[in-house]
DNA sequence: CGTCTATTTGAATGTACTCAAAAGCGGTGG
DNA sequence: CCACCGCTTTTGAGTACATTCAAATAGACG
């Protein structure tokens, strides 16, 4: 079986789980080795796993009609990944999942997911909080798009992800914070200046 | 008790409920009638609520330190809203919720929410689905404004939202497309003009 | 009808982008 | 160990998209 020791204390911190639960966590989970650039999802293709980081990061993003990459977001060490949308529509994803350092995932499938839905409501509250969760950082990511410039935005970045920071290229960054690689230079340049 | 019928019929959307839930819902929802430019929850003030949208429509919006808004969300009928974040934490609200139409609502407790949680799981469930989708919608939102110019967002606006542009100033339509009044005004000039 | 709010218009400005090119940096193989 | 390759970062000049501020106009509602 997988080794799902970061995975289960992850859930725990939601709910405590019955030796049940573990173990069919530890029989239903697929655990994964993934290079740096590697792709676990590819615009057209069907999200068919939920994924959860246990070594590494990787990134999902959005690539536009110029061929400009858009980062949705970063996924460290125990923080999950997917698609949703495409994952419950079964539809074409247009997104991108790349891991920007040589990772080790969790992942779920789709049956197994529903299973644990069904057998074991108490994955629905666990979900449930972790979409809530997702869902007030990214209201939280939206508005401050809307009223702060991109030097603030890059600030709070910093502040929001030390752990971050040196582990991705200033490029993944500007692409999260939504603004060009040249830009987030001068930027840079004028913070540290002061 | 109150008429909770739209509400049922939305809630059913996503999975049958028995009697006995249907009896918990009536019991536990209160009606209330708000006025236009009424406020549901101002800065400062914790989130107590979900509320559902049974007629009219609210607005939930940030004011920054400039003083200008930001809407984060409109929701017409058969739509909830809530500050997530205040409503679990129980810490003071950044957010302002505010009526743009007189409205009819029903609104669910913080402490009727839990009891549905936990005494009829399938609300984690439904619950989920919901936070899940309104995800989805907000990625969405984020990766156009990081791709779109102001004119095209407001063009996926009118599309996405025909319910919803006779029924507000531009002047909001503005301010939830992330840009201003004065823009957003040049932008129907241009596209009037075609 | 008057008041309040929403919309439009103009001119000046600012924030961030584009394109091009140079410089830096890190790893890999000879 | 050095040379080279690919990728990231920096820099410059010109430009575009969107904002600010002020003022005029139009609409809605009591």
């Amino acid at each position: 079986m997988s080794d799902i020791a970061s995975l289960v204390k992850h859930l725990q911190g939601f709910l405590p789980l019955s030796e049940e639960e573990l173990d069919e966590l530890a029989q239903r989970t697929h655990l994964r080795k993934i290079k740096r650039r590697q792709f676990l999802l590819q615009e057209g293709e069907i999200c068919r796993h939920y994924t959860f980081v246990e070594q590494g990061c990787l990134k999902l993003y959005y690539i536009d009609v110029n061929g400009y990459e858009h980062n949705l977001q970063f996924a460290a060490e125990n923080e999950w990944l997917a698609d949703i949308g495409s994952f419950h529509t079964e539809k074409p994803s247009r997104l991108y999942m790349e891991a920007v350092e040589p990772s080790i995932v969790l992942q779920l499938e789709k049956k197994d997911l529903i299973l644990f839905y069904t057998d074991y409501p108490k994955f629905n509250r666990i979900f449930r909080v972790m979409a809530e969760d997702s869902l007030v950082e990214l209201q939280n990511r939206l508005l401050q798009n809307f009223s702060s410039t991109a030097a603030e935005r890059y600030r709070s970045f910093l502040n929001k992800y030390p752990h971050l920071i040196n582990r991705l290229p200033n490029t993944q960054i500007a692409s999260y914070i939504g603004i060009t690689p040249e830009f987030l230079s001068r930027i840079r340049k004028e913070l540290s200046s002061k």
